[in-house]
RNA sequence: GGGGUUAUAGCUCAGUUGGUUAGAGCGUCACGUUGACAUCGUGAAGGUCAUAGGUUCGAGCCCUACUAACCCCACCA
């Protein structure tokens, strides 16, 4: 049987043909489902839900492999573990998908109405909403999909319900007309966080506006004619000298001889310009704060669809405001005549030309300024006063701040607790509503009877006051509102469920910076309203994913890798390692396919030692661990180093050191279990004595099931596979089990001895290397060992036939004679030579002795010299000395032999 | 303007609370293939740890200043 397991187990390692396999045999198997088991501390995670309208990127991926292997650690040291997928709505992005795929039909969402939108959505939904999450399962991620959840299901809506009408009582969400982010593309609202600033060519236009008390001309500079239209006011500073006459003066607005003040506010800057800047409160944000204080008219001159107001826009407004139905904080419309209907940029064109005839325009600089624009679609974002509803943060945010900085919740790294804490400490409300129709409505409704809002948890007809039809609030919230609840509205709150109770808090949430105001910063302040309790404790952030030479992947560089392809050619275990290995926490990633080539070939490398080691195990029936009377050096060796690295890697996963672990992982099986471990293993393997043989084949059955263990988080499909085929769990999954570190391993002696003899072979190495013998001749190797040192040699006299090509190894006493056509070398007291006859250039070899020399000796002067400080005898910790003083010895031994053997050639 | 990060070998990066003669991968060069693996092995070359001070018995690591690159937030009339 396993004979033929043997002889199944290809040469070369292809994850093509098992990854679909297993994946679906782990699915199968219910092995992601926890077990609820109230005597255990669980271990969870919620996954951050992808949009819907996603495609797997490697950002993806990235996102993916902290909690992956964090699960999977937990998972195996027989946590209760859950990791909850699911998927976000995306209002904008996913409404903005559909009008468009609605255009292409020449429709619009208009055409259909809101409630064939939705539908319309939803369908859309249903075919591709799905797509990402099947992708997400070829990286291998380990969620429970039987609770697979969605921003928008029945029982998140409920939670998004439930949180709205809360904090509606409380009076932490209300709705107001503020000076707000508008997208004149996506025709709605965003939220602060949702601007993105851009460099862009602009121009500084300088006007000139006439004062009406003096007849002067007053120059000011913009960067939006377009907006002074909309003009109330122009302020100087109450401190400038130059403008001191003009206090309580007017200026008129040029193109519609519109009588304005001039007010005084310290928002005018004297250095800056000319020191007069013109007012619109309707359009800029900090003339929105001048206009406030300054009590003057708001005048919106832009539609919210990006043209200049006209006489239609004017009159609805006039007609409001006549019936009383417009507060005082709305803006007036004004209709812009001539301009009325032009785009923004088309009035901007004209306006200019149009003061240029007047002889109002001064001159036309040309500047760069960052301008806000839509994360979306990266349009202009204007500034506009319009009506939406509002979270009130500075409640929130506080209880959240305190919750950083009372280390409730830490920051892996730290340094993000500061960016956090920065965020939370200045941030202003969160506009929430979105002018959309996908998303959750708000639950908001008007009687036009009365005059009333009712905020209600269940969908009102009929006005409780007087009994007059009601109409629901047309705007959606925010798609991030309802993320924020993504923590436990997905365990089934606001209802105390079982996995309520057991599975929140959260252990860990992973996420990238860049969502941390987005995301993060709002799931810790809505989990402390809402349920009491810092969602998770541990913020663990990773960076983004760049291309080899650091830059950003996007379509238009055309240096995207894509997930699904590399992982078709290397692997998704390849991949996964890619995205993990030496990567510090919090720190941007470089991706390249040479890089993925390259821990595949690592993946190749374990599959091939386990081929090895399955060739040499035929005859064996493990017993699970070796027993340790005939265990050889080099089998002490590897199990001291095994019990190293397995506490090494349980550190490094609790500190979540995630990338030290994999790098350590890799340097431990590449260079000490496969360049060392196996090799020297072959010796025992292949030798006469079935006892010895026996404990060797205990050993890498043992080390190499326990490294696949350990590897397991990183690379689970390879793991998986091989695991299988090793004898005593042939078909298993790997159990859950992490490996321990056992003390009766710690071989602290032999181990030293064994790097000891490793070192004398690296030395014979070297020196045939050096004298470019041919590496399949064989040669004598001479030993004058170092006190003590020669038993470990006769035992490890098989690993230097093996490794350092000796055909044989003699031994040499205290006071022999050492051989002169040999090339020689020191290694901590120990002298070895390759006797090679004329080979041996006497002259160089001197030389390069004497360098040695001179390096040791600098070495002992310097451990003297370290030594005949007082400083550091006083202060420097006992063992440090000890060791400072061992080094002096060993040293000192190193430079008699190296003496001796100059002496004898010279 | 506020906050943050980075600077170590040709390239990409490690380097834990300060404690050997600063490491790895890739690349380069030399040698090598008959049975785990050329998706491989052995060996070598290559670094004044950005700069200047400081603290310390001791600094790649801590502090100050400076230089350069990058990121985030705010602002730019």
């Amino acid at each position: 049987m396993e004979q033929q397991k043997q002889f199944e187990m290809a040469k070369v390692y292809a994850p093509r043909e098992m990854e679909d396999r297993i994946y679906e045999m782990w699915e199968k198997s219910g092995a992601f489902k926890p077990k609820i088991d109230k005597s255990k501390k669980p271990f969870t995670i919620v996954m951050p839900p992808p949009n819907i309208t996603g495609q797997l990127h490697v950002g993806h991926a990235l996102d993916e492999m902290p909690q992956d292997v964090l699960i999977r650690y937990h998972r195996m040291k027989g946590d209760p573990t859950l990791w909850l997928p699911g998927t976000d709505h995306a209002a904008i992005a996913t409404e903005v998908k559909v009008v468009e795929a609605l255009r292409k039909e020449g429709r619009s969402k208009h055409d259909l109405g809101r409630e064939a939108f939705i539908d319309r959505v939803w369908d859309w939904k249903k075919e591709y909403g799905g797509r990402i999450v099947k992708q997400l399962r070829k990286l291998g991620v380990s969620c429970d999909w039987s609770r697979e959840r969605f921003t928008m299901d029945q029982g998140l809506s409920r939670a998004v319900r439930e949180t709205f009408v809360r904090l509606y009582e409380k009076g932490l969400i209300y709705q107001g007309w503020r000076m707000i982010n508008w997208c004149p593309c996506c025709q709605t609202s965003i939220s602060d966080a949702e601007v993105e600033y851009e460099e862009q060519n602009g121009s500084f236009w300088h006007l000139l506006y006439p004062v009406k008390e003096t007849g002067e001309m007053l120059e000011l500079a913009t960067t939006r004619p377009e907006t002074m239209l909309g003009d109330t006011a122009v302020a100087i500073n109450a401190e400038d000298e130059r403008y001191r006459h003009l206090h309580g003066c007017h200026v008129v607005l040029p193109l519609i001889n519109k009588e304005i003040p001039i007010v005084c506010d310290e928002h005018a800057d004297m250095t800056k310009g000319t020191g007069v800047v013109k007012i619109t409160p309707a359009h800029d944000p900090n003339d929105y704060e001048v206009g406030k204080r300054h009590d003057l008219p708001m005048v919106r001159v832009f539609t919210y669809d990006g043209h200049m107001t006209g006489k239609a826009e004017a009159e609805e407004n006039a007609r409001l405001i006549a019936e009383g139905r417009a507060t005082k904080d709305e803006p007036v419309v004004l209709d812009c005549g001539v301009y009325a209907g032009m785009t923004t940029m088309e009035a901007r064109k004209a306006i200019v030309r149009d003061l240029e005839n007047l002889g109002l325009l001064k001159k036309v600089e040309p500047l760069t300024h960052e301008v806000g624009t839509c994360y979306r679609c990266h349009n202009t974002i204007e500034p506009m006063v319009s009506k939406q509803w509002f979270v009130k943060m500075a409640p929130l945010a506080k209880p959240a701040a305190d919750a950083a900085r009372n280390k409730d919740i830490v920051f892996v790294p730290e340094r993000f607790e500061k960016t956090f804490l920065n965020w939370m400490d200045n941030t202003r409300d969160w506009c929430i509503s979105r002018q959309l129709w996908w998303g959750h409505r708000i639950p908001a409704f008007y009687c036009d009877a009365c005059a009333k809002v009712h905020v209600s948890r269940e969908d009102l007809t009929v006005c409780p006051d007087c009994g007059a039809p009601l109409r629901q609030d047309e705007d959606v919230l925010d798609t991030w509102f309802s993320s924020a609840l993504w923590p436990f509205s997905t365990l089934g709150w606001p209802d105390d469920t079982e996995d309520f109770n057991y599975f929140y808090p959260n252990s860990v949430l992973s996420c990238g910076y860049d969502i941390i105001f987005f995301w993060l910063a709002r799931m810790v302040f809505s989990g402390i309203e809402q349920t009491g309790k810092c969602p998770f404790p541990v913020a663990l952030m990773h960076g983004l994913v760049r291309d080899a030479q650091g830059r950003k992947m996007s379509k238009s560089l055309g240096n995207g890798i894509d997930p699904l392809e590399v992982i078709e050619k290397y692997g998704a275990d390849a991949l996964r390692f890619s995205l993990e290995i030496g990567v510090a926490p919090g720190a941007d990633v470089r991706l390249s396919e040479e890089k993925i080539e390259t821990y595949r070939n690592f993946a190749n490398k374990i599959w091939n030692a386990s081929r090895f080691a399955l060739m040499n195990m035929q005859d064996f029936a493990p017993k699970g661990v070796p027993s340790k009377d005939k265990l050889a050096l080099s089998d002490k060796w590897i199990l001291k180093r095994f019990n190293d690295i397995v506490r090494t890697l349980t550190d490094n996963m609790e500190s979540f050191d995630l990338g030290m672990g994999a790098y350590n992982l890799y340097d431990f099986i590449w260079s000490y279990f496969c360049d060392w471990y196996i090799e020297m293993a072959k010796h025992e393997l292949n030798g006469e004595d079935a006892e010895a043989r026996l404990a060797t084949q205990e050993t890498l059955n043992y080390v190499l099931t326990g490294l696949l263990k350990l590897l397991h988080p990183y690379m689970p499909f390879i793991t998986e596979e091989l695991y299988s085929y090793l004898p005593g769990h042939e078909g298993m999954l790997i159990e859950a089990s992490w490996p321990e570190a056992k003390p009766e391993f710690d071989f602290d002696e032999e181990a030293a001895r064994m790097d000891a003899v490793m070192d004398v072979i690296r030395a014979a190495r070297n020196l045939r290397a050096e004298m470019k013998v041919n590496a399949s001749k064989r040669a004598t190797l001479i030993l004058k060992p170092a006190a003590g040192m020669e038993p470990a040699f006769r035992l490890a006299e098989g690993y230097l036939n093996r490794l350092a090509a000796a055909s044989s190894v003699e031994y040499l006493g205290a006071g022999d004679p050492t051989p002169e056509k040999a090339a020689s070398a020191v290694t901590a007291g120990t002298a070895l030579f390759i006797p090679m006859g004329e080979l041996v250039d006497v002259e160089k070899e001197l030389a390069r002795l004497n360098k040695e020399l001179e390096n040791t000796l600098g070495e002992i002067k310097r451990s003297e010299g370290k030594l005949a400080n007082p400083g550091f005898i006083s202060k420097a910790p006992a063992a440090l000395i000890e060791q400072e003083k061992d080094k002096i010895e060993k040293n000192k031994a190193h430079a008699e032999v190296l003496r001796e053997r100059i002496g004898q050639l010279a």
